[in-house]
DNA sequence: ATTAAAAGCGAGCAATCGCTCACATTATAG
DNA sequence: CTATAATGTGAGCGATTGCTCGCTTTTAAT
């Protein structure tokens, strides 16, 4: 059986040309989910609006899903970015104020790009390549437990794995569900009402031991 | 402009015989969402497993889209019946234990059709008619509200509304990722202690006043 | 028995899709 | 300049999709 010469191999881009390339129909990408959805986006359309030819799109990405889960990880980096960061700042604030910075920072996040982060979360199929998109989250509950682990002594809670996920797993879904679903709740003083009340669940949540 | 006579006319089922043919066709619907994805779930392949002809599906169902949402519409029904009946049921007791009762309720409501509730959750592109499918909630924030209502003066929060919405955000989230994420974390004393903690989380922000 | 409406059928059309491959162009090395 | 690799091209194939329409069968009413 003879291997086929050079028809497959999808390449790493290592000229410049090609680099400007892979940009390019990573950014087609982008800009084709949030403006016409992601049934429009198929290989030729995103080939089309990048301005190169289906074929060059195919030397650099196996499918169409690697495209999707490009922009998707692409997005997924800038977040984890942005939450790093902050997460840096206030890893020696105590947990009351700690805490509301990370509600803030939630919110910030997804308004880093709310439309390209809406069709991520609606219109994706999980399936395939695209099964581990899952939340954006992923690294973001080691991050949050390592804040947690070094103010042990300011909590009572039993398990650090177990408290982690909670407070990670509801604030990002009250801020993602805020920004997508209930804008107005962004709007003003209410805004400032939501992170109070994210800021006061998660925070008695951690210190209150009177309960049980 | 002549109206074509009986064509298009996607007509409510009135005889048995349709009825019949309706409910195979939602039940198929469901059964290849399950076994073999949304991708694969192609109007053709449903009226197959259906045992109809794709001609009899298009008498009932418009769009493959309307299948769908029939099929969505059947499992949200389903858990709104689920969670209407518990809610009556803890109506009456106090905020620490109905909140307890609804946790719980929550996870049992994952459980009616576990792989189907992912199918819907990570598959279905939130599009077109399908975009109100969105979470399964919609009418649990004011079943919830009306709950907190009837226990105003066991609550220390400014608006209920607000409330209301953290709550069954959270308690969704919680319920939600840890079913489809976190298998394990629902066997044996593991799923109690994430009951007592999302409990705990609730109950500790609706009666906790010392924080601001 | 007659008739008309209701329900069911399925071959097949038009459109689209993901993707390939034979070829052209550009860059790099000797 | 020449040779070779890297990069780019796009017509078009094969498969699939959602869906239509002319037709038959079943049911209900007269």
């Amino acid at each position: 059986m003879v291997r086929r010469p050079l028809t497959n191999p999808r390449k790493e881009a290592s000229q410049e040309r090609s680099r400007a390339t892979v940009d390019a129909l990573v950014e087609a990408t982008a800009r084709i989910l949030v403006s016409e959805g992601f049934d429009k986006a198929s290989t030729n359309r995103i080939a089309e609006v990048a301005g190169v030819s289906v074929g060059s799109l195919y030397q650099y990405f196996p499918s169409k899903e690697a495209l999707v889960a490009a922009v998707s990880e692409r997005h997924r980096q800038e977040i984890m970015r942005l939450v790093r960061g902050e997460l840096a700042k206030v890893a020696s604030q105590p947990i009351e104020q700690g805490v509301r910075t990370l509600v803030a920072v939630a919110i910030k996040s997804h308004r880093i790009d709310p439309k390209l982060h809406r069709v991520l979360a609606e219109q994706i199929p999980r399936v395939g390549r695209l099964e581990k998109v899952e939340t954006f989250n992923g690294g973001n509950y080691d991050l949050f437990r390592t804040y947690l682990e070094e103010h042990r002594d300011e909590l009572c809670v039993d398990s650090l794995e177990l408290a982690a996920f909670v407070c990670v797993t509801s604030i990002e879904a009250l801020t993602h569900t805020a920004v997508l679903h209930r804008p107005k709740m962004l709007c003003g003083e209410t805004a400032e009402a939501l992170i109070d009340d994210a800021t006061r669940l998660v925070v008695g949540y951690l210190k209150g031991c009177e309960l049980r």
